[in-house]
RNA sequence: GCCGGAGUGGCGAAACCGGUUUACGCGCGGCACUCAAAAUGCCGUGUCCGAAAGGACAUGCGGGUUCGAAUCCCGCCUCCGGCACCA
C-alpha cells in the first residue's frame, strides 16, 4: 500500500495534540532539557530557511525524550515592534489583530511540520499578562538606579522615527530599514548594562558550549581595554581636562592634544582666541556630518584652538586640536596625541605640520609610519631602556604619585537605550510629577495598558503622547497632577527574560516563580541566528545577571550551549518577502509530506553553514522514506530459519548506524545522520532481495523506525503502530549500540608502496603485525612493484594498512 | 586595516585521531517495466590515456614535515562573516 502522507501527518499532529505528548511539568526525578527556539517574530509566513531552524529544535526534543530527559521547548511570540505597526499605518488595522492572525498562521506551520512544542506554556509579548512584568522589570531596575533618563546625543533613525540602541546601528545606519541614522540630543531612558560589563565578558570564558564566534562578537562588542587616565593642565588657564590612554608609555611623545567637537571645554577654550571663528566653523561642519560622512571623509580633519596644554612629564607646551576623528562617545573624549605610535594621530599631525617624536625603537629598517607595535623606550627621561609593559606601569606609579592620574579600564559598550517613539511596545511605567520628579507607576496598578490611538504614525514623539486624557495622571506618591511617559519599550527588553518566563506563565502574582525558574534555567540547548549575537544573547545575558542578583534566578548564565545555524538561500541570496525569492514549503507539505521535507532539512548541509536550497532534494529524501514504508508494509513473507552470517553482518550494520546516528545528533552533525538512514535502508533492501528473513530483519527495521522518529516522526509513528505496537513511539527509549556487534571480524587491509596504493587484501580483523606483514609481500601486485628493489622499511598499522617503502 | 571561518566531482556534500579521497543525495547517461509517458527498479557516473587489463593525475596555489597530508607547519590567492577613527 503506498504511504499517504497526507493523512497519516495529519493523524498523528491530532494525536500528539490530544495525548499532550510534549507537555512538560517539573520532576525531580528525571534529568530535565530545557530546548528552546528563540521565540520568533509573527510574521505569518515561513519559509524553507524557517522551517530549518524548527526542524533542528523538534528533533533536539524528540531525540533527548527519547533519550529519557524530561523536555521542555515551549514557543512564543516576539510579537510587539515595528512590522505590526506600520502595517497598521497602512491598512489602519490594530497591531493586535493583524499580530493575532499572524500568530494562528505560523501555529498552522508548526502543526504541519509535527513539532511539538508545549503550546500550554505559550506567551506573547504583546499579550498584558506579559508586558505587565516587562514593566515590573523595568521598575526593579529603576528602583535599584539601573534604569534611568538622560539626555544625550543618541541615534535617531528619520524613517522610523524612533531612537536606537547602538547594537542597533549597523555601519551607521538603521538595522531595519537602512536608513542612515543621526545624532540628536535627546531624554532618553537607558539601561545600565555597562555596569554589568565585567561580568559580561569574564562570563564568556565558561561559555564553552558557545560558538567562539559569537563569544568573540560579544568580547569586541564590549571592547575592554585597560590603560591610565589622567589630568592635562591648559597653559595660562585654570582648566584642565582628563584624558584615557591605553599607552602612557609613550607620553614623551605628546606633540599635540585633541578634543571632540562635543567636548564640554571647547567653547570656554575657544572664546576670545584669534582661531575662534575657524574653530566654530568647523565645529558646525563636523556637527552636521552624519557618522557615516564623518567616517568616509578619509583625511582626518580637525582646526587649532589656539590654546596649548603642559605636558606634565616634561613640562612641554603642546597645541591643543578640536577633530572630529576623536568621538565624545568613548573615554573622556578627549586624548594625548603621539603621532610616533599612532597612526591616526600620525596622519593628522603630517596633515597639520605637527612634530612627530618617536619614543619606543622601531626594528632595524622599519619604513612604516607610527609604529605601534612592542619595542625598547627611547627618547623618554626615566623610561628610557624599558619595555612597553615595564613602562606602563612606571607611568600609572608616577601619575598615582602626583596624584594626576590613575589606571583605568575602558568599554566600548554603552549603556542599553531602551526608549522608543513608537506605539506598538510596552509602555514605561513612570509617571513625571513636578513636584516628586521620576515616579514609578505602583505594583498594584500594573499592567500600565497600551491604550488604543487614532493614528499610529510616528511624528517624532510617541503616538500616546496625542491622548492627552491618558498622559494626564496623578502622581503615585504626592497625588498631585502629573504626566505618563509616552515612550514604549525596546522589543528586545521583551525578548531578554521570556525564556524565564516560560517556567510560570500563568502566574498572575509574580512575574516567575523561582523554583520553577530554578528546575528549569539554564537552558540547556537555545537555537537561533547569528544575527543576535550582540543584540538579543547580550540582553538577556545582562538581564539574567540582573534577575540572579536580586535572587530570582539561580543562574547567572541563561543559555548553556547555543546553536547558531545558517541560512538557506537560493541563487547566491538569503530568502526574503523583499527580493522574492521566498519558498514557501507548502507545495512540500502537499506531494511528499513534512517529513520528507524535514530529512531534506538536515540533508541540505552543515547545520551551522548556509545552504543552497535545491527543489529536487525533497523528492530524493522522499524516494527514501517511501522505500523504507514498502520494506515495512509490504514484505510479510517472512521465514523461520536460524541466524546465518548474512543476519549476522544485517544486525552489525544495524548496530553501526545506531552508534553512527547517537554520535551525529550528539553533536549536531544532522547532516550526516540522514545519508547513515539511507546506507541502511539500502543494506536491508540488498538484503531483502536475498530473500526474507524473520527476526532478523525485524530487529532491523525496529531500530530504523526508532532512528527515524526524531527526524520524521509521523511516518515512524505509523510504522510503529503497524508493526504491532500500541505505545507512543516518542517516549520509547532511544536505542543504544552493543559495543560488541561494532568491530568488524574482517576488514579490508590496504597495501601501499611507497605511501601509494597498490593491493587490497582481505584480513582478520586480529591480525597481527608479522602476518600482516608477510601477507603484504605475498601479494602478487605488490611483487610486481617492489620488483627486485630494495625494501627500507615496512610500516605496519595492522589490520587497516601496509606500506612497503622501497628505493 | 584588524579578528574569525571556508575553498574536495556537474551540484549539495562525506572523510571525526595524519592511513582505501569523493560516502549519501541531486543531476546526468543507459537498461527494465509500459502502447506511450509518469512513477518505480537496476546499472553506470572525478579527470586524462587505453579496446581492455591497467596506469597517470586530482582536495584553491607554491613550498615544507612525514613511510604516508584534504587533514599538521610556512607563504600566497579567492570567497564569506564580524569589527572598524574605541585613543
Amino acid at each position: 500500500m503506498a504511504y499517504d502522507h497526507q493523512s497519516i501527518e495529519a493523524k498523528w499532529q491530532q494525536i500528539w495534540e490530544d495525548e499532550k505528548t510534549f507537555e512538560a511539568f517539573e520532576d525531580e526525578s528525571r534529568p530535565k532539557f530545557y530546548n528552546v527556539a528563540m521565540y520568533p517574530y509573527p510574521s505569518g509566513d515561513l519559509h524553507v530557511g524557517h522551517l530549518r531552524n524548527y526542524t533542528y529544535i523538534d528533533l533536539v526534543t524528540r531525540y533527548k525524550m527519547m533519550q529519557g530527559y524530561n523536555v521542555l521547548s515551549p514557543m512564543g511570540w516576539d510579537s510587539f515592534g515595528l512590522p505590526a505597526e506600520n502595517r497598521a499605518i497602512e491598512t489602519g488595522v490594530h497591531p493586535s489583530e493583524s499580530v493575532s492572525s499572524q500568530i494562528d498562521a505560523m501555529k498552522v506551520h508548526f502543526r504541519q511540520l509535527g513539532a511539538g512544542f508545549d503550546w500550554q506554556r505559550e506567551l506573547a509579548s504583546h499579550w498584558p499578562s506579559y508586558y505587565q512584568w516587562d514593566q515590573w522589570l523595568f521598575i526593579q531596575l529603576f528602583d535599584r538606579g539601573l534604569a534611568y533618563k538622560k539626555e544625550a546625543p543618541v541615534n535617531w533613525c528619520p524613517q522610523d522615527q524612533t531612537v536606537l540602541a547602538n547594537e542597533q546601528v549597523v555601519e551607521g545606519a538603521c538595522e531595519r530599514c537602512g536608513t542612515i541614522v543621526e545624532k540628536k540630543n535627546l531624554a532618553q531612558w537607558f539601561f545600565k548594562i555597562t555596569d554589568f560589563a565585567d561580568r559580561l565578558l569574564n562570563d564568556l570564558d565558561q561559555l564553552d558550549e558557545w560558538p567562539d564566534r559569537v563569544r568573540t562578537m560579544q568580547r569586541n562588542w564590549i571592547g575592554r581595554s585597560t590603560g591610565a587616565q589622567f589630568s592635562l593642565a591648559v597653559d595660562d588657564s585654570t582648566d584642565s581636562f582628563e584624558v584615557f590612554t591605553t599607552r602612557p608609555d609613550t607620553i614623551f611623545g605628546m606633540t599635540f592634544a585633541v578634543l571632540a567637537p562635543e567636548h564640554p571645554l571647547v567653547d570656554r577654550l575657544i572664546s576670545g582666541t584669534d582661531q575662534e571663528a575657524d574653530a566654530r566653523r568647523y565645529m558646525t561642519a563636523a556637527g552636521r556630518a552624519s557618522e557615516i560622512e564623518r567616517l568616509s571623509e578619509g583625511a582626518k580633519s580637525g582646526v587649532f584652538t589656539g590654546r596649548h596644554v603642559i605636558n606634565p612629564v616634561n613640562g612641554a607646551r603642546v597645541p591643543i586640536y578640536i577633530a572630529d576623528y576623536v568621538l565624545m562617545g568613548y573615554g573622556t573624549g578627549a586624548i594625548m596625541a603621539v603621532p610616533g605610535q599612532d597612526q591616526r594621530d600620525w596622519e593628522f599631525a603630517t596633515r597639520y605640520g605637527i612634530d612627530i617624536i618617536r619614543t619606543v625603537q622601531p626594528p632595524a629598517g622599519y619604513d612604516g609610519e607610527a609604529f605601534t607595535g612592542d619595542g625598547v623606550t627611547i627618547n623618554s627621561d626615566f623610561l628610557n631602556g624599558l619595555s612597553r609593559g615595564e613602562a606602563i606601569d612606571s607611568m600609572i606609579k608616577w601619575f598615582e604619585a602626583e596624584g594626576l592620574g590613575t589606571a583605568t579600564v575602558n568599554y566600548r559598550l554603552r549603556d542599553w537605550l531602551i526608549s522608543r517613539q513608537r506605539y506598538w511596545g510596552a509602555p514605561i511605567p513612570i509617571v513625571s510629577c513636578p513636584a516628586c520628579g521620576l515616579v514609578a507607576v505602583p505594583d498594584d496598578e500594573l499592567p500600565v495598558l497600551l491604550p488604543d490611538v487614532p493614528d499610529y504614525a510616528p511624528k517624532g514623539q510617541s503616538p500616546l503622547a496625542a491622548l492627552e486624557d491618558w498622559v494626564a495622571t496623578t502622581c503615585p506618591s504626592c497625588g498631585g497632577g502629573a504626566r505618563r511617559e509616552t515612550d514604549t519599550m525596546d522589543t528586545f527588553v521583551d525578548s531578554a527574560w521570556y525564556f524565564f518566563r516560560y517556567t510560570d506563565p500563568h502566574n498572575a502574582g509574580q512575574i516567575f516563580d523561582p523554583e520553577k525558574a530554578r528546575y528549569w534555567m539554564p537552558i540547556d540547548q537555545y537555537i537561533g541566528g547569528v544575527e543576535h549575537a550582540v543584540l538579543h544573547l547580550l540582553y538577556a545575558r545582562f538581564i539574567t545577571k540582573f534577575l540572579f542578583d536580586v535572587g530570582l534566578s539561580s543562574v547567572e548564565e541563561p543559555f548553556a550551549r547555543l546553536f547558531t545555524q545558517g541560512m538557506i538561500t537560493l541563487n547566491g541570496a538569503k530568502m526574503s518577502k523583499s527580493k522574492g525569492n521566498v519558498i514557501p514549503p507548502d507545495r512540500y507539505y502537499r506531494e511528499f509530506g513534512a517529513d520528507a521535507m524535514r530529512l531534506f532539512e538536515l540533508f541540505v548541509g552543515p547545520p551551522t553553514d548556509d545552504a543552497v536550497w535545491n527543489d529536487n532534494g525533497v523528492a530524493g529524501t522522499a524516494r527514501f522514506l517511501d522505500r523504507v514504508w514498502k520494506m515495512g508494509t509490504e514484505s510479510n513473507d517472512y521465514i523461520d530459519r536460524a541466524e546465518d552470517d548474512r543476519d549476522r553482518a544485517l544486525i552489525a550494520d544495524t548496530h553501526r548506524a545506531i552508534s553512527k546516528v547517537t554520535d551525529d545528533l550528539d553533536r549536531f552533525h544532522f547532516n550526516t545522520t540522514v545519508p547513515v538512514l539511507m546506507t541502511l535502508a539500502n543494506t536491508m533492501t540488498d538484503y531483502l532481495a536475498d530473500g526474507p528473513r524473520e527476526e532478523t530483519f525485524k530487529a532491523a527495521y525496529a531500530a530504523m523506525v526508532f532512528m527515524l522518529s526524531p527526524m520524521a516522526p509521523h511516518i515512524a509513528h505509523e510504522l510503529w503502530e503497524r508493526t504491532g505496537h500500541d505505545t507512543m513511539l516518542a517516549t520509547e527509549p532511544w536505542p543504544v549500540a552493543d559495543a560488541r556487534l561494532l568491530e568488524r571480524s574482517t576488514v579490508t587491509m590496504v597495501i601501499q608502496v611507497n605511501g601509494k596504493l597498490r593491493d587490497r587484501v582481505d584480513v582478520d580483523a586480529d591480525i597481527d603485525a608479522g602476518d600482516a606483514e608477510r601477507l603484504a609481500l605475498e601479494s602478487d601486485k605488490i611483487s610486481q612493484w617492489i620488483d627486485g628493489q630494495a625494501v627500507k622499511r615496512i610500516i605496519v598499522r595492522e589490520p587497516n594498512l601496509v606500506n612497503i617503502v622501497v628505493d
